[in-house]
DNA sequence: TATTCGTGGAC
DNA sequence: TGTCCAAGAAT
């Protein structure tokens, strides 16, 4: 086996001259460790250089960073969802809202409403707070740790605007860089416990200049190259540094504990019609679908089922069953139907059926509305 | 650290 | 059809 002939200190990559004898634990000093992950980190922003996604919040590699707004407002969306999901809520949103001040201006309700189908509604709950938070401020906070202040900015979404928007040095973690790392270092340690470990290896490979860029581009080939299932190494630019290809499995890593099962639960979904509108209330505040508009329900939640409790005594007719699958536990959903001529008791408003796709239903909701007008 | 938060696409 | 998965945050 060829070696380098560098200090056996280092960590991190095979050596790029072929060296496999490189595998000691973080030393900290400076051997050569500084020498592989930089070209480590120069070939990816080469590859970045020539094949980078062209995405509408995203500027072409060294051009001008844009604008923060543009920034923020795609990596809250991008949490845990795919582009091509992402895309047109993008443009839905900075067409009606141009500006973080505008957006700070809107009432909450018609956010929540223009978020409707994407998924996790406490970001728009907090991305409302983070624009108000953000026109008080006069701009957006230009650090990491000032934007962490923002509420619904963590750790991920704080490092990648500092780096994308201002250029600033950050580490960027997600779950690409977290599948590029752990393959890239061989780390055969189990998330969640291994990342610690992760997020010191990406640290000596991210680089001091074009931090945003390189953050990007672990994204892409995360996303394109090194994917979870069936990774094309034979396109990847750091093939040959990536330890996991030499010793170990790319396709195997990260190591992942398994899931717990997800219980199925009951409930009904009231569908109350009085004069072509359908009664709607607004869930409250923090839990599931908090905030969002909805059909009156009976209780149901990822706990148990449902209290079998109708709004208002009459013919109930039941219309079907929706099935629907939440992150944690599946819901069977009873559309029941029945004709009124008043308002049930509570909170609520007459939605026209004939515009029910503009309410902002989340997605089981607007599943039993479309059951309910079948 | 573990759980609770959606959704739609790939396979 | 079922399972996995995605630019995670808050508690």
């Amino acid at each position: 086996m060829l070696s380098c002939g560098l200090p056996l200190r280092c960590v991190g990559p095979a050596c790029p001259s072929g060296c496999l004898s490189c595998r000691f634990p973080l030393c900290g000093r400076s051997c050569h460790r500084r020498g592989v992950a930089a070209i480590v980190s120069d070939k990816l922003l080469q590859w970045y250089d020539a094949h980078a996604r062209d995405l509408p919040w995203r500027a072409r590699p060294a051009e001008p960073a844009p604008e923060p707004y543009r920034v923020w407002l795609s990596e809250v969306m991008l949490q845990q969802t795919t582009v091509a999901a992402v895309k047109p809520y993008f443009e839905a949103f900075t067409l009606r809202w141009p500006t973080v001040e505008q957006l700070a201006a809107a009432p909450e309700e018609d956010v929540m409403a223009a978020w409707a189908g994407l998924g996790y509604y406490s970001r728009a709950r907090n991305l409302v707070k983070a624009a108000r938070a953000v026109a008080e401020l006069g701009a957006f906070p230009d650090t990491e740790e000032g934007l962490r202040e923002l509420p619904g900015l963590g750790a991920y979404t704080a490092a990648a605007v500092a780096a994308i928007a201002f250029g600033r040095r950050a580490v960027v973690v997600d779950a690409n860089v977290e599948r590029v790392v752990t393959r890239l270092f061989n780390l055969t340690d189990p998330l969640p416990g291994v990342r610690k470990a992760i997020r010191t290896c990406a640290d000596t490979i991210t680089p001091e200049e074009r931090a945003g860029d390189f953050a990007q581009a672990m994204m892409d080939l995360g996303s394109s190259i090194c994917t979870a299932r069936e990774p094309k190494c034979l396109l990847c630019p750091l093939a040959n540094d990536c330890r996991a290809r030499a010793e170990g499995d790319p396709a195997a890593l990260p190591v992942k504990a398994p899931k717990k099962a997800k219980p199925v639960r009951q409930g009904r979904a009231f569908w109350l019609e009085h004069d072509g509108s359908v009664w709607l209330v607004r869930r409250d505040g923090k839990g599931m679908l908090g905030g969002m508009r909805a059909l009156p329900d009976d209780g149901w939640s990822a706990r148990g089922d449902g209290a079998d409790n109708y709004p208002v005594d009459g013919a109930w007719q039941p219309l079907g069953l929706v099935r629907h699958t939440f992150t944690h536990f599946t819901i069977e959903l009873s559309v029941e139907r029945l004709f009124v001529d008043a308002p049930p008791p509570g909170a609520g408003l007459w939605w026209p059926t004939a515009t029910i796709d503009e309410a902002g239903l989340p997605t089981l909701f607007a599943k039993a509305a479309r059951l309910a007008l079948a």
